[in-house]
DNA sequence: GTATGATTCAAACGATCGTTTTATTCTTGA
DNA sequence: TCAAGAATAAAACGATCGTTTGAATCATAC
């Protein structure tokens, strides 16, 4: 029974952090939807905080998994067919799509609240997410930076978060889509046209800045 | 005196709406640090939700109307010379950074809280702020779709949003950016590696999709 | 069957929140 | 100078929140 409880909190948690976010979800909300006691959350999780790690780390942990598997593929193979910058980047954006895809509802529930997390400002939660990501943000990192040389580390550090910045905006936009009727290739859709996107905007000439001074302030923006 | 104080708590609240969000900033924690009773917000504002419309409105309205102005300019010009991408990208993106710039201190506060809001859950506080923000994104929408006639609608929208994503991502990361030593062209420099990336992401080849039946799922993340 | 631990339950606790109220002080124009 | 409205102040209100408590119920191994 126990389990059972647990996996209906983290169900019903999951789509109400989504669609109304963590300060604004009860947990009077999510126990009367879960049909279980108040106190079962603090009892199973310990406490509110820890249920939403709790909720992240069931699905992030195999996206995340799925990722440095597939650019260990990548780094394997990399001595007969060097990676290219796609390679790179569909192994680091491909994932999430996909687990998406497979999860059904749930799914785009759960890519929608991730996106949202990227965007999260509390330092704690913040923190707990972060520390499950920075691993694969720097072995994609480095892997990206292999294939870009002629971006030196500021450059690269800017691009790479422009490119987080577009697929967490596309998973909370995408995760709150209604409507239109929903098409199984979708997410597939999506990442190729996020990927193309990305690839391009990588490998975008390397801006050279004009002196300041000699640029009238009124030009400028 | 209603003036200053209308104008301390606005200063505090914006920082502190960009550091701690919105829900963990309590009225309490806004006016013990303005100086003013706790009653001034609801007197002055009517409400907390009020208060942080009045927040973003102050630096919002200048920063889209310096958008819409420089979209006129180059409207105006078109007979002429027609806007290039980039012209319209620079349009949209510039004046955030260049309003930042010009505010100092607080405008780099604003600038993460801007970015937050563009990612909040809450309807009302979503919609808020987008009353403000659609008109904008309408007129630059049409002139973007103008320049890239290869895009159909959806994949334009599409990539609308991952540079919108890029841009808001970027202003909250870079507004709670602590310790380097601050130069007073990191604006620029960001800007132009913004625009790099966004005029080269837009301006990516329209990808063509393999149709599904003959793609093994195992190949595809 | 019974003891033991795991789980569920109803109820309450203590704290914090946004807001309102009422009184007081300050400002300002006639 | 003084009346009237704007602004500030202290205090309390009602509601909601996460969490804890202690008893009741259940499952399980002996």
């Amino acid at each position: 029974m126990a389990a059972e409880t647990k996996e209906r909190i983290l169900d019903v948690a999951e789509g109400l952090f989504a669609d109304f976010g963590f300060p604004d979800t009860s947990l009077r909300d999510i126990t009367r939807d879960a049909g279980v006691n108040l106190a079962a959350v603090n009892y199973h999780f310990g406490s509110k905080e820890a249920l939403l790690v709790a909720v992240l780390e069931r699905r992030v942990r195999p996206i995340n998994e799925r990722r440095l598997s597939l650019l260990d593929d990548l780094e394997r193979k990399a001595d007969e067919i060097s990676p290219t910058l796609e390679d790179i980047l569909r192994a680091f954006l491909g994932p999430p799509f996909y687990k998406q895809a497979d999860w059904g509802d749930r799914g785009r529930k759960f890519l929608k609240l991730v996106g949202h997390i990227h965007s999260e400002i509390n330092e704690d939660l913040k923190a707990q997410f972060m520390s499950q990501f920075d691993v694969v943000l720097g072995r994609f990192t480095n892997a990206i930076r292999a294939v870009l040389p002629m971006l030196d580390s500021k450059e690269a550090e800017r691009r790479i978060r422009f490119v987080i910045g577009s697929m967490a905006f596309t998973m909370m936009w995408e995760g709150q889509v209604v409507g239109s009727r929903r098409d199984v290739r979708d997410p597939e859709i999506l990442l190729e046209s996020l990927v193309g996107f990305a690839v391009a905007g990588m490998e975008a000439p390397v801006p050279n800045l004009i002196p300041l001074m000699v640029v009238p302030k009124e030009d400028l923006g």
